[in-house]
DNA sequence: TTGACTTAATCAATCGATCAATTAATATTC
DNA sequence: GAATATTAATTGATCGATTGATTAAGTCAA
Protein backbone atom coordinates (compact mmCIF):
# COMPACT_ATOMS: atom_id res chain seq x y z
CA UNK A 1 0.00 0.00 0.00
CA UNK A 2 0.88 3.43 -0.69
CA UNK A 3 1.05 6.04 2.28
CA UNK A 4 1.27 9.37 0.54
CA UNK A 5 -1.91 8.45 -1.89
CA UNK A 6 -4.57 7.29 -0.86
CA UNK A 7 -6.21 4.54 -2.36
CA UNK A 8 -9.37 7.38 -3.41
CA UNK A 9 -10.66 9.46 -0.68
CA UNK A 10 -14.45 10.29 -1.50
CA UNK A 11 -14.05 13.01 0.57
CA UNK A 12 -10.92 14.78 -0.93
CA UNK A 13 -11.84 14.54 -4.01
CA UNK A 14 -15.38 16.02 -3.55
CA UNK A 15 -13.56 18.81 -1.46
CA UNK A 16 -10.96 19.92 -4.23
CA UNK A 17 -13.71 19.86 -6.87
CA UNK A 18 -15.49 22.25 -4.79
CA UNK A 19 -12.80 24.61 -3.98
CA UNK A 20 -12.39 24.91 -7.49
CA UNK A 21 -15.62 25.47 -8.44
CA UNK A 22 -16.04 27.73 -5.91
CA UNK A 23 -12.53 30.28 -6.74
CA UNK A 24 -14.38 30.45 -10.40
CA UNK A 25 -17.67 31.41 -9.36
CA UNK A 26 -16.23 33.99 -6.67
CA UNK A 27 -14.13 35.41 -8.94
CA UNK A 28 -16.87 36.06 -11.09
CA UNK A 29 -19.05 38.26 -8.93
CA UNK A 30 -17.80 38.12 -5.66
CA UNK A 31 -19.29 36.32 -2.92
CA UNK A 32 -22.99 37.42 -2.80
CA UNK A 33 -23.18 36.96 -6.30
CA UNK A 34 -22.41 33.05 -6.30
CA UNK A 35 -24.80 30.61 -5.63
CA UNK A 36 -24.20 27.59 -3.58
CA UNK A 37 -26.20 25.64 -6.10
CA UNK A 38 -23.94 27.42 -8.93
CA UNK A 39 -20.81 26.71 -7.03
CA UNK A 40 -22.22 22.64 -7.33
CA UNK A 41 -23.29 22.52 -10.36
CA UNK A 42 -19.94 23.16 -11.82
CA UNK A 43 -18.42 21.18 -9.17
CA UNK A 44 -20.87 18.07 -10.41
CA UNK A 45 -21.65 17.62 -6.86
CA UNK A 46 -24.43 18.50 -4.65
CA UNK A 47 -24.82 21.46 -3.17
CA UNK A 48 -25.34 19.94 0.66
CA UNK A 49 -21.87 19.18 0.47
CA UNK A 50 -20.57 22.77 0.56
CA UNK A 51 -22.23 22.32 4.01
CA UNK A 52 -21.15 18.86 5.33
CA UNK A 53 -17.78 19.89 4.35
CA UNK A 54 -17.19 23.32 4.64
CA UNK A 55 -19.89 24.23 7.33
CA UNK A 56 -21.30 26.62 4.64
CA UNK A 57 -21.02 29.42 1.91
CA UNK A 58 -18.33 31.21 4.15
CA UNK A 59 -16.39 28.49 4.95
CA UNK A 60 -16.19 27.50 1.43
CA UNK A 61 -14.64 30.79 0.86
CA UNK A 62 -12.09 30.66 3.37
CA UNK A 63 -10.90 27.49 2.29
CA UNK A 64 -10.88 29.53 -1.10
CA UNK A 65 -8.11 31.28 0.53
CA UNK A 66 -6.19 29.20 2.13
CA UNK A 67 -6.16 26.70 -0.79
CA UNK A 68 -4.98 30.02 -3.25
CA UNK A 69 -2.13 31.05 -0.43
CA UNK A 70 -0.96 27.37 -0.84
CA UNK A 71 -0.97 27.34 -4.67
CA UNK A 72 0.84 31.12 -4.96
CA UNK A 73 3.50 30.24 -2.70
CA UNK A 74 4.39 27.16 -4.55
CA UNK A 75 4.70 29.78 -7.80
CA UNK A 76 6.24 32.35 -6.40
CA UNK A 77 8.03 30.94 -3.24
CA UNK A 78 11.07 29.47 -4.27
CA UNK A 79 11.93 32.69 -5.87
CA UNK A 80 10.95 34.89 -2.64
CA UNK A 81 13.28 32.25 -0.66
CA UNK A 82 16.28 33.26 -2.69
CA UNK A 83 15.95 36.93 -1.70
CA UNK A 84 16.00 36.24 1.39
CA UNK A 85 18.82 33.79 1.26
CA UNK A 86 20.27 36.81 -0.26
CA UNK A 87 19.12 38.92 2.61
CA UNK A 88 20.28 36.65 5.79
CA UNK A 89 24.34 37.20 3.99
CA UNK A 90 25.85 40.09 6.76
CA UNK A 91 26.22 43.23 5.19
CA UNK A 92 29.90 44.54 5.18
CA UNK A 93 29.94 47.91 7.73
CA UNK A 94 31.18 50.24 4.92
CA UNK A 95 27.60 49.31 3.54
CA UNK A 96 26.97 47.08 0.85
CA UNK A 97 29.20 46.34 -1.90
CA UNK A 98 29.16 46.68 -5.84
CA UNK A 99 28.79 42.97 -6.38
CA UNK A 100 26.12 42.71 -3.45
CA UNK A 101 24.08 45.64 -5.23
CA UNK A 102 23.95 43.91 -8.49
CA UNK A 103 23.09 40.45 -7.43
CA UNK A 104 20.26 42.55 -5.47
CA UNK A 105 19.25 44.04 -8.30
CA UNK A 106 19.21 41.13 -10.47
CA UNK A 107 16.91 39.40 -7.68
CA UNK A 108 14.39 41.73 -8.27
CA UNK A 109 14.49 41.75 -11.59
CA UNK A 110 14.25 37.97 -11.43
CA UNK A 111 11.00 38.19 -8.90
CA UNK A 112 9.48 40.88 -11.48
CA UNK A 113 9.66 38.36 -14.34
CA UNK A 114 7.93 35.73 -12.13
CA UNK A 115 5.17 37.75 -11.44
CA UNK A 116 4.61 39.21 -14.47
CA UNK A 117 4.37 35.61 -16.23
CA UNK A 118 2.30 34.83 -13.38
CA UNK A 119 -0.45 37.88 -14.09
CA UNK A 120 -0.26 36.91 -17.61
CA UNK A 121 -0.95 33.47 -17.11
CA UNK A 122 -5.04 32.84 -17.61
CA UNK A 123 -5.66 30.88 -14.55
CA UNK A 124 -4.24 33.69 -12.50
CA UNK A 125 -7.73 35.83 -14.03
CA UNK A 126 -9.54 34.50 -11.33
CA UNK A 127 -6.96 34.63 -8.45
CA UNK A 128 -6.17 38.23 -9.39
CA UNK A 129 -10.35 38.89 -9.16
CA UNK A 130 -10.45 37.10 -5.43
CA UNK A 131 -7.66 39.34 -4.30
CA UNK A 132 -8.29 42.58 -5.92
CA UNK A 133 -11.55 42.62 -3.89
CA UNK A 134 -10.49 41.77 -0.78
CA UNK A 135 -8.03 44.64 -1.31
CA UNK A 136 -11.00 47.00 -1.48
CA UNK A 137 -13.51 44.96 1.05
CA UNK A 138 -11.22 43.24 3.18
CA UNK A 139 -12.80 40.90 5.18
CA UNK A 140 -11.28 37.65 7.46
CA UNK A 141 -10.08 35.98 3.90
CA UNK A 142 -7.76 39.05 3.47
CA UNK A 143 -5.86 38.23 6.63
CA UNK A 144 -5.46 34.80 5.27
CA UNK A 145 -3.95 36.96 2.21
CA UNK A 146 -1.72 38.97 3.92
CA UNK A 147 -0.02 36.07 6.63
CA UNK A 148 -0.13 33.72 3.70
CA UNK A 149 2.12 34.76 1.48
CA UNK A 150 1.84 39.25 1.06
CA UNK A 151 3.13 39.69 4.29
CA UNK A 152 7.04 37.52 3.91
CA UNK A 153 7.02 38.55 0.10
CA UNK A 154 6.29 42.85 1.18
CA UNK A 155 9.22 42.40 3.64
CA UNK A 156 11.58 40.49 1.72
CA UNK A 157 11.52 42.64 -1.26
CA UNK A 158 11.53 45.92 1.12
CA UNK A 159 14.58 44.86 2.81
CA UNK A 160 16.12 44.22 -0.84
CA UNK A 161 15.79 47.51 -1.78
CA UNK A 162 17.03 49.06 1.20
CA UNK A 163 20.05 47.40 0.39
CA UNK A 164 20.56 48.47 -3.15
CA UNK A 165 19.37 51.76 -2.09
CA UNK A 166 20.66 52.55 1.40
CA UNK A 167 19.99 56.12 1.57
CA UNK A 168 16.17 54.84 1.96
CA UNK A 169 14.03 54.93 4.82
CA UNK A 170 11.91 52.12 5.73
CA UNK A 171 9.11 54.09 4.00
CA UNK A 172 10.74 55.00 1.14
CA UNK A 173 12.12 51.59 -0.07
CA UNK A 174 8.34 50.26 0.75
CA UNK A 175 7.11 53.49 -1.69
CA UNK A 176 9.70 51.93 -4.06
CA UNK A 177 8.51 48.22 -3.79
CA UNK A 178 4.70 49.50 -4.29
CA UNK A 179 5.27 51.91 -7.36
CA UNK A 180 7.48 48.12 -9.12
CA UNK A 181 4.28 46.27 -8.02
CA UNK A 182 2.06 48.68 -9.34
CA UNK A 183 4.06 48.73 -12.38
CA UNK A 184 3.07 44.82 -12.87
CA UNK A 185 -0.44 45.07 -11.38
CA UNK A 186 -1.69 47.12 -13.13
CA UNK A 187 -2.01 45.04 -16.44
CA UNK A 188 -4.11 43.15 -14.56
CA UNK A 189 -6.23 46.14 -12.34
CA UNK A 190 -6.60 47.96 -15.42
CA UNK A 191 -6.82 44.93 -17.97
CA UNK A 192 -9.46 45.48 -20.32
CA UNK A 193 -8.68 49.54 -20.38
CA UNK A 194 -4.91 48.63 -21.82
CA UNK A 195 -5.93 45.71 -24.04
CA UNK A 196 -8.42 48.37 -25.81
CA UNK A 197 -5.90 51.31 -26.26
CA UNK A 198 -2.94 49.25 -27.18
CA UNK A 199 -5.19 47.60 -29.83
CA UNK A 200 -4.14 44.11 -28.31
CA UNK A 201 -6.62 40.72 -27.89
CA UNK A 202 -4.85 39.40 -25.33
CA UNK A 203 -1.65 39.72 -23.11
CA UNK A 204 0.57 36.48 -25.38
CA UNK A 205 4.14 35.58 -25.11
CA UNK A 206 5.13 38.43 -27.45
CA UNK A 207 2.99 41.26 -25.39
CA UNK A 208 4.74 39.43 -22.19
CA UNK A 209 8.46 40.22 -23.55
CA UNK A 210 7.45 44.02 -24.69
CA UNK A 211 5.92 44.62 -21.28
CA UNK A 212 8.97 42.89 -19.44
CA UNK A 213 11.97 44.63 -21.62
CA UNK A 214 9.71 48.01 -20.42
CA UNK A 215 9.25 47.14 -16.45
CA UNK A 216 12.55 46.03 -16.15
CA UNK A 217 14.13 49.14 -17.36
CA UNK A 218 12.21 50.91 -15.57
CA UNK A 219 12.95 49.44 -11.96
CA UNK A 220 16.54 49.72 -13.29
CA UNK A 221 16.19 53.63 -13.79
CA UNK A 222 14.31 53.63 -10.33
CA UNK A 223 16.67 51.28 -8.22
CA UNK A 224 19.35 52.98 -9.33
CA UNK A 225 18.64 56.66 -9.66
CA UNK A 226 20.28 58.78 -7.07
CA UNK A 227 17.69 61.41 -5.62
CA UNK B 1 -39.11 83.90 -12.23
CA UNK B 2 -35.04 82.18 -12.56
CA UNK B 3 -34.84 80.29 -15.69
CA UNK B 4 -31.87 78.85 -15.13
CA UNK B 5 -33.12 76.85 -11.54
CA UNK B 6 -36.64 75.01 -11.78
CA UNK B 7 -38.03 75.50 -8.40
CA UNK B 8 -38.29 72.14 -7.35
CA UNK B 9 -37.82 68.85 -9.50
CA UNK B 10 -39.42 66.26 -7.40
CA UNK B 11 -38.19 63.97 -9.79
CA UNK B 12 -34.58 65.36 -10.60
CA UNK B 13 -33.85 65.30 -6.97
CA UNK B 14 -35.11 61.38 -6.83
CA UNK B 15 -32.67 60.40 -9.51
CA UNK B 16 -29.68 62.37 -8.21
CA UNK B 17 -30.51 60.51 -4.99
CA UNK B 18 -30.56 57.00 -5.92
CA UNK B 19 -27.87 57.64 -8.22
CA UNK B 20 -25.34 58.85 -5.13
CA UNK B 21 -27.11 55.55 -3.15
CA UNK B 22 -26.45 52.97 -6.18
CA UNK B 23 -22.66 54.36 -6.09
CA UNK B 24 -22.07 53.36 -2.49
CA UNK B 25 -24.20 49.99 -2.88
CA UNK B 26 -23.11 48.28 -6.08
CA UNK B 27 -19.01 49.48 -5.02
CA UNK B 28 -19.09 47.62 -2.20
CA UNK B 29 -20.56 44.31 -2.90
CA UNK B 30 -20.69 44.61 -6.96
CA UNK B 31 -23.71 44.46 -8.84
CA UNK B 32 -25.82 41.23 -7.79
CA UNK B 33 -24.71 42.12 -4.27
CA UNK B 34 -26.59 45.40 -3.77
CA UNK B 35 -30.21 45.42 -3.74
CA UNK B 36 -32.65 47.80 -4.99
CA UNK B 37 -34.47 47.79 -1.25
CA UNK B 38 -30.80 48.52 0.35
CA UNK B 39 -30.44 51.24 -2.20
CA UNK B 40 -33.72 53.15 -2.06
CA UNK B 41 -33.44 52.89 1.60
CA UNK B 42 -30.28 54.66 1.73
CA UNK B 43 -31.67 57.03 -0.89
CA UNK B 44 -34.75 57.51 1.85
CA UNK B 45 -37.08 56.61 -1.61
CA UNK B 46 -39.44 54.07 -2.37
CA UNK B 47 -38.13 50.93 -4.14
CA UNK B 48 -40.42 51.18 -7.25
CA UNK B 49 -38.96 54.32 -7.60
CA UNK B 50 -35.93 52.45 -9.69
CA UNK B 51 -38.26 50.79 -12.08
CA UNK B 52 -39.67 54.12 -12.96
CA UNK B 53 -36.94 56.14 -13.52
CA UNK B 54 -34.41 54.12 -14.35
CA UNK B 55 -36.45 50.99 -15.67
CA UNK B 56 -34.77 48.50 -13.60
CA UNK B 57 -31.28 47.61 -11.20
CA UNK B 58 -30.00 47.32 -14.59
CA UNK B 59 -30.32 50.89 -16.35
CA UNK B 60 -29.75 52.26 -12.35
CA UNK B 61 -26.17 50.41 -12.73
CA UNK B 62 -25.37 52.14 -16.30
CA UNK B 63 -26.40 55.29 -15.29
CA UNK B 64 -24.03 55.38 -12.19
CA UNK B 65 -21.39 54.95 -14.73
CA UNK B 66 -22.69 57.97 -16.78
CA UNK B 67 -22.68 60.14 -14.11
CA UNK B 68 -19.23 58.78 -12.86
CA UNK B 69 -17.78 59.48 -16.13
CA UNK B 70 -19.04 62.93 -16.19
CA UNK B 71 -17.83 63.52 -12.41
CA UNK B 72 -14.71 62.25 -13.83
CA UNK B 73 -14.65 64.50 -16.47
CA UNK B 74 -15.15 67.49 -14.14
CA UNK B 75 -11.97 66.37 -11.66
CA UNK B 76 -8.95 65.66 -14.97
CA UNK B 77 -10.30 67.22 -17.81
CA UNK B 78 -9.20 70.61 -17.48
CA UNK B 79 -5.38 68.98 -16.90
CA UNK B 80 -6.35 67.03 -19.95
CA UNK B 81 -7.27 69.60 -22.02
CA UNK B 82 -3.94 71.23 -20.92
CA UNK B 83 -2.24 68.57 -22.42
CA UNK B 84 -4.19 68.41 -25.22
CA UNK B 85 -3.79 71.60 -26.64
CA UNK B 86 -0.03 71.30 -25.93
CA UNK B 87 0.12 68.40 -28.35
CA UNK B 88 -1.52 70.26 -30.96
CA UNK B 89 1.23 72.34 -31.17
CA UNK B 90 3.01 71.31 -34.61
CA UNK B 91 6.57 69.75 -33.77
CA UNK B 92 9.17 70.88 -36.05
CA UNK B 93 10.92 68.81 -38.43
CA UNK B 94 14.30 68.43 -36.26
CA UNK B 95 12.06 66.62 -33.46
CA UNK B 96 10.56 68.07 -30.11
CA UNK B 97 12.94 71.24 -29.04
CA UNK B 98 14.33 70.76 -25.39
CA UNK B 99 12.07 73.37 -24.38
CA UNK B 100 8.83 71.46 -25.47
CA UNK B 101 10.48 68.61 -23.74
CA UNK B 102 10.64 70.01 -20.54
CA UNK B 103 6.61 71.17 -21.03
CA UNK B 104 5.70 68.18 -21.86
CA UNK B 105 7.67 66.06 -18.41
CA UNK B 106 5.61 68.64 -16.73
CA UNK B 107 2.42 68.53 -17.65
CA UNK B 108 2.43 64.54 -17.22
CA UNK B 109 4.09 65.57 -13.55
CA UNK B 110 0.72 67.47 -13.30
CA UNK B 111 -1.16 64.95 -14.65
CA UNK B 112 0.13 62.74 -11.87
CA UNK B 113 -0.36 64.72 -9.15
CA UNK B 114 -3.60 65.10 -9.75
CA UNK B 115 -4.64 61.64 -10.31
CA UNK B 116 -2.67 60.32 -7.24
CA UNK B 117 -4.62 63.41 -5.20
CA UNK B 118 -7.91 62.53 -6.85
CA UNK B 119 -7.46 58.51 -5.97
CA UNK B 120 -6.69 59.48 -1.93
CA UNK B 121 -10.03 61.36 -2.17
CA UNK B 122 -12.50 59.12 0.31
CA UNK B 123 -15.06 60.06 -2.60
CA UNK B 124 -12.63 58.05 -5.08
CA UNK B 125 -13.28 54.36 -3.22
CA UNK B 126 -16.61 53.66 -4.79
CA UNK B 127 -15.53 55.08 -7.93
CA UNK B 128 -12.28 52.81 -7.59
CA UNK B 129 -14.07 50.12 -6.83
CA UNK B 130 -16.84 50.37 -9.69
CA UNK B 131 -14.09 50.95 -12.53
CA UNK B 132 -11.35 47.86 -10.99
CA UNK B 133 -14.61 45.48 -11.24
CA UNK B 134 -16.10 46.71 -13.88
CA UNK B 135 -11.63 46.24 -15.32
CA UNK B 136 -12.44 42.56 -14.28
CA UNK B 137 -15.70 41.50 -15.65
CA UNK B 138 -16.21 43.81 -18.38
CA UNK B 139 -19.98 44.52 -19.41
CA UNK B 140 -21.62 47.48 -21.00
CA UNK B 141 -20.38 50.00 -18.21
CA UNK B 142 -17.09 49.41 -19.28
CA UNK B 143 -18.16 50.81 -22.74
CA UNK B 144 -18.99 53.67 -21.20
CA UNK B 145 -16.17 54.66 -18.90
CA UNK B 146 -14.03 53.82 -21.65
CA UNK B 147 -15.63 55.90 -24.14
CA UNK B 148 -16.42 58.32 -21.62
CA UNK B 149 -12.58 59.56 -20.36
CA UNK B 150 -10.55 56.34 -20.43
CA UNK B 151 -9.95 56.55 -24.22
CA UNK B 152 -9.08 60.38 -24.73
CA UNK B 153 -7.19 60.05 -21.43
CA UNK B 154 -4.85 57.64 -22.84
CA UNK B 155 -4.59 58.81 -26.13
CA UNK B 156 -3.30 62.53 -25.00
CA UNK B 157 -0.90 61.38 -22.52
CA UNK B 158 0.53 58.27 -24.92
CA UNK B 159 0.88 61.13 -27.35
CA UNK B 160 2.75 63.26 -25.21
CA UNK B 161 4.85 60.30 -24.17
CA UNK B 162 5.76 59.91 -27.80
CA UNK B 163 6.82 63.73 -27.90
CA UNK B 164 9.26 63.16 -24.75
CA UNK B 165 10.73 59.83 -25.79
CA UNK B 166 10.47 60.45 -30.03
CA UNK B 167 12.38 56.90 -30.13
CA UNK B 168 9.49 54.72 -28.75
CA UNK B 169 6.84 53.18 -30.99
CA UNK B 170 3.39 53.63 -29.97
CA UNK B 171 3.37 50.61 -28.49
CA UNK B 172 6.28 50.83 -26.28
CA UNK B 173 4.46 54.55 -25.27
CA UNK B 174 1.90 53.01 -24.21
CA UNK B 175 3.36 50.57 -21.84
CA UNK B 176 5.21 53.59 -20.35
CA UNK B 177 1.95 55.19 -20.07
CA UNK B 178 0.69 51.91 -18.18
CA UNK B 179 3.63 51.93 -15.82
CA UNK B 180 2.85 56.00 -15.42
CA UNK B 181 -0.86 54.69 -14.11
CA UNK B 182 0.29 51.57 -12.13
CA UNK B 183 2.46 53.37 -9.96
CA UNK B 184 -0.70 56.11 -8.72
CA UNK B 185 -3.08 52.85 -9.29
CA UNK B 186 -1.67 50.46 -6.83
CA UNK B 187 -2.06 52.23 -4.14
CA UNK B 188 -6.01 52.13 -4.73
CA UNK B 189 -5.64 48.11 -6.33
CA UNK B 190 -3.61 46.72 -3.63
CA UNK B 191 -4.47 49.59 -0.67
CA UNK B 192 -5.17 47.31 2.34
CA UNK B 193 -1.71 45.66 1.76
CA UNK B 194 -0.14 48.35 1.38
CA UNK B 195 -1.70 50.38 4.29
CA UNK B 196 -0.30 47.02 6.29
CA UNK B 197 2.73 46.85 5.46
CA UNK B 198 3.81 50.36 5.94
CA UNK B 199 2.06 50.90 8.97
CA UNK B 200 -0.43 53.65 7.71
CA UNK B 201 -4.01 54.06 8.80
CA UNK B 202 -4.94 56.33 6.07
CA UNK B 203 -3.84 57.80 2.92
CA UNK B 204 -3.81 61.21 4.48
CA UNK B 205 -1.32 64.27 3.37
CA UNK B 206 1.84 63.64 4.90
CA UNK B 207 1.39 60.03 2.97
CA UNK B 208 0.26 61.64 -0.06
CA UNK B 209 3.24 64.10 0.06
CA UNK B 210 5.78 60.90 0.28
CA UNK B 211 4.06 58.85 -2.35
CA UNK B 212 4.04 62.65 -4.85
CA UNK B 213 7.82 62.99 -4.09
CA UNK B 214 8.46 59.39 -5.07
CA UNK B 215 6.11 58.55 -8.00
CA UNK B 216 7.02 62.05 -9.49
CA UNK B 217 10.95 61.09 -9.13
CA UNK B 218 10.27 57.59 -10.67
CA UNK B 219 8.43 59.40 -13.74
CA UNK B 220 10.82 61.52 -14.24
CA UNK B 221 13.37 58.22 -14.21
CA UNK B 222 11.18 56.26 -16.70
CA UNK B 223 10.43 59.42 -18.53
CA UNK B 224 14.31 60.42 -19.38
CA UNK B 225 15.91 57.51 -19.33
CA UNK B 226 17.74 57.14 -22.73
CA UNK B 227 17.38 53.24 -23.17
C1' DT C 1 -22.16 -3.35 11.54
C1' DT C 2 -19.96 1.08 11.67
C1' DG C 3 -18.95 5.65 10.30
C1' DA C 4 -17.90 8.70 6.48
C1' DC C 5 -20.16 10.43 2.73
C1' DT C 6 -23.98 11.59 -0.44
C1' DT C 7 -28.71 12.55 -1.98
C1' DA C 8 -33.34 14.71 -2.70
C1' DA C 9 -36.53 17.49 -0.53
C1' DT C 10 -38.01 21.30 2.14
C1' DC C 11 -37.64 25.58 5.03
C1' DA C 12 -38.14 30.69 5.72
C1' DA C 13 -36.09 34.77 3.83
C1' DT C 14 -35.10 37.76 0.23
C1' DC C 15 -34.73 38.93 -4.51
C1' DG C 16 -36.37 42.17 -8.85
C1' DA C 17 -40.29 43.42 -10.99
C1' DT C 18 -44.87 45.01 -11.41
C1' DC C 19 -49.39 46.80 -10.43
C1' DA C 20 -53.43 49.78 -9.04
C1' DA C 21 -54.22 53.52 -6.15
C1' DT C 22 -52.84 58.00 -4.40
C1' DT C 23 -50.67 62.48 -4.32
C1' DA C 24 -48.42 66.51 -6.27
C1' DA C 25 -47.45 69.64 -9.90
C1' DT C 26 -48.72 71.70 -14.26
C1' DA C 27 -51.86 73.03 -18.09
C1' DT C 28 -56.27 74.37 -19.68
C1' DT C 29 -60.73 76.28 -19.55
C1' DC C 30 -64.16 79.35 -18.34
C1' DG D 1 -58.15 84.04 -11.05
C1' DA D 2 -60.68 80.09 -9.55
C1' DA D 3 -62.04 75.47 -11.15
C1' DT D 4 -60.96 71.67 -13.72
C1' DA D 5 -58.27 68.42 -16.56
C1' DT D 6 -53.85 66.37 -17.48
C1' DT D 7 -49.53 64.69 -16.63
C1' DA D 8 -45.71 63.34 -13.52
C1' DA D 9 -44.25 61.27 -9.41
C1' DT D 10 -44.86 58.37 -5.49
C1' DT D 11 -46.67 54.71 -2.52
C1' DG D 12 -47.72 50.13 -0.48
C1' DA D 13 -48.64 45.56 -1.71
C1' DT D 14 -47.97 41.40 -4.14
C1' DC D 15 -45.99 38.16 -7.70
C1' DG D 16 -43.00 34.05 -8.82
C1' DA D 17 -38.20 32.89 -8.54
C1' DT D 18 -34.10 32.10 -6.12
C1' DT D 19 -31.32 32.22 -2.03
C1' DG D 20 -28.45 29.47 2.07
C1' DA D 21 -29.31 26.21 5.29
C1' DT D 22 -31.05 21.99 7.15
C1' DT D 23 -32.79 17.30 7.63
C1' DA D 24 -33.94 12.47 7.12
C1' DA D 25 -33.02 8.84 4.24
C1' DG D 26 -29.86 6.45 1.44
C1' DT D 27 -25.04 4.74 -0.32
C1' DC D 28 -20.55 3.05 0.12
C1' DA D 29 -16.12 1.12 1.78
C1' DA D 30 -13.81 -1.14 5.62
Amino acid sequence: MNDTTKPIDRGDTTRRQLLEAAIAEFARDGFHAASNRAIAQRAQVNQALIGYHFGGKEGLYLAVFQFLCEEIRGRVGPVVGLIEAHLSQPVPNGGPTAEDREQAIALVERLVEGMIRLFADPQAKSWAQLILREQQEPTKAFDILYEGFMCRALRVVTGTVRRIRPQDSQEQASIVVASILGQILVFRAARTALLRHLGWDDIGPAQIDAILRQVKANANAILRSKD
